[in-house]
RNA sequence: GGAGAGAUGGCUGAGCGGUUGAAAGCACCGGUCUUGAAAACCGGCAAAGGGGCAACUCUUUCCUGGGUUCGAAUCCCAGUCUCUCCGCCA
């Protein structure tokens, strides 16, 4: 969320800057109320003075002026509160603004690449997609899951399920040893409060799973991503300098609508409802951001480069990026069934961002009160990791070789296959 | 689920319906002293929002939301959370 005090200071270049994600904002309106608000928190506060002079007077002749004042107060204040209302549903919709760094496009066609790594593989027959490789070793089960859960939803059964649990695993420790994340177990599901600070809430409503609570007034969602919960730890802080940079990872379940898909990728286990992913998120000073951001996704590409699976990097246009981003790097998988590059880790910086929305700040060394600045990033989406081992580690047969580095992982077998 | 207790500044912890944004202590920062440090002493130390070029100033905030009152941290109502005991349970 932006800071408003900020974007007053200069509203044309806020215009400009918003203007960079090519799609159209009531900016005009926006500024309007927030003269209006602040006109009427002016008369407000200057009756609030007068009524409370009164009071400490003790003058009881004045008693009855005091009341009316109360009158005229309630008045504006209700004036106020509808403003104010007005001015939110705008504020709150409004995404970040694209840092300079990231190209100017509309969509996914518009992002650019910025490097390839690894050797694409070449097969000496025609490989098979994951689900075919999956069911034909009877350890991917998509018709069990439609029965028991519905559509996009997946059993994964046997060595699979320990392949699954391996690469979570192996995320988890590079992270925790090599990278510098604490590591995490969080609740997964969040608050109404929690989802508005990563910026899930309000817009994004449709494509949360809300959990049936009893209790009104108290919302909650299934997290669809650890990234909420975890940026979430600093909500309503104030941190001091030492403290920076904090960086957590996360294994965890993760739960999407996946509302206005429909038909896409509905073969196999791309886009589920449901999928393990392992979240990076940092918490830094915000001149830091786009320093972290290069660490965060090579720390992202670092995986890939262990797991020997080709891919590549992509920064995303203005156009593609998330609500709350700044700037992001794609990272994205060869999939040999499909013989294209897909998506496997997405790495954002925030800026301000979500620290705006959860009050999230830090004292630095003159005392000063600022913002920290967020990034969360993908260190991998693990059933896509999945899906990359099992596509480029098949062989001709059917079995699946096991990358070297999640052999400790899995009883120091060396593939997966029918027998 | 039943029965109690509580929620005040970074922390601990006072608080009578009327300069209480809030005593005191700790922590922290600045100063004196010291070769340096510690101790001691002196001073400072909440956040958000509004107005102002600025010095500065005003408003709000003592869990949240209502209510009583000229005036609420203090009284009343509703809710949230925490703790203790009992029951149930992975």
């Amino acid at each position: 969320m932006h800071n408003l005090k900020e974007i007053r200071k200069n509203f044309d270049t806020f215009k400009k800057a918003l203007k960079k994600r090519l799609i159209d904002f009531d900016l005009e309106k926006l500024e309007k109320l927030d003269k209006q608000n602040r006109e009427c928190i002016l008369k407000k506060e200057t009756l609030e003075k007068e009524k409370k002079d009164i009071s400490k007077s003790k003058d009881k002749t004045l008693y009855t002026k005091s009341k009316e004042i109360s009158v005229s107060i309630e008045k504006i204040s209700k004036q106020q509160k509808i403003i104010k209302g007005d001015l939110e549903k705008i504020l709150f919709n409004l995404p970040n603004i694209p840092h300079s760094d990231v190209p100017i496009g509309k969509d996914e066609n518009d992002n650019v690449e910025i490097k390839r790594i690894g050797q694409i593989p070449n097969f000496d027959f025609k490989p098979k997609s994951h689900y075919e490789l999956g069911e034909k070793l009877g350890m991917l089960d998509f018709d069990l899951a439609t029965k028991t859960s519905g559509s996009r939803f997946v059993f994964v059964k046997n060595k699979l399920a320990l392949l699954e649990r391996a690469i979570s695993n192996f995320m988890l420790d590079t992270h925790v040893t090599k990278n510098g994340y604490e590591e995490i177990s969080p609740p997964l599901l969040a608050s109404e409060n929690t989802m508005f600070g990563t910026g899930q809430l309000p817009k994004f409503e449709n494509d949360q799973f809300e959990v049936k609570v009893d209790k009104e007034n108290d919302r909650k969602f299934l997290i669809p991503t650890a990234e909420v919960i975890l940026t979430n730890m600093v909500k309503e802080k104030i941190l001091d300098e030492d403290d920076l940079p904090l960086r957590f990872v996360a294994s965890t379940p993760c739960f999407r609508k996946e509302a206005g898909s429909y038909g896409k990728d509905t073969k196999g286990m791309i886009r589920q409802h449901q999928f393990y992913k392992v979240e990076m998120v940092s918490i830094v000073e915000q001149s830091k951001c786009l320093d972290e951001l290069e660490r965060m996704t090579n720390c992202a590409t670092g995986i890939l480069d262990l797991l020997e699976l080709p891919y590549r990097k992509v920064i995303l246009c203005s156009g593609d990026m998330g609500f709350s981003a700044e700037k992001t790097y794609d990272i994205e998988v060869w999939l040999p069934s499909e013989k294209k590059f897909r998506e496997i880790s997405s790495c954002s910086s925030c800026s301000t961002f979500q620290s705006f929305r959860m009050r999230s700040r830090y004292r630095n060394k003159k005392k000063e009160i600022l913002y920290t600045g967020t990034l969360n990033g993908s260190g991998l989406a693990v059933g896509r990791t999945l899906i990359a081992i099992l596509e480029n580690y098949q062989k001709k047969d059917g079995s699946i070789t096991i990358p070297k580095v999640l052999r400790p992982y899995m009883n120091n077998s060396e593939k997966i296959s029918l027998n």
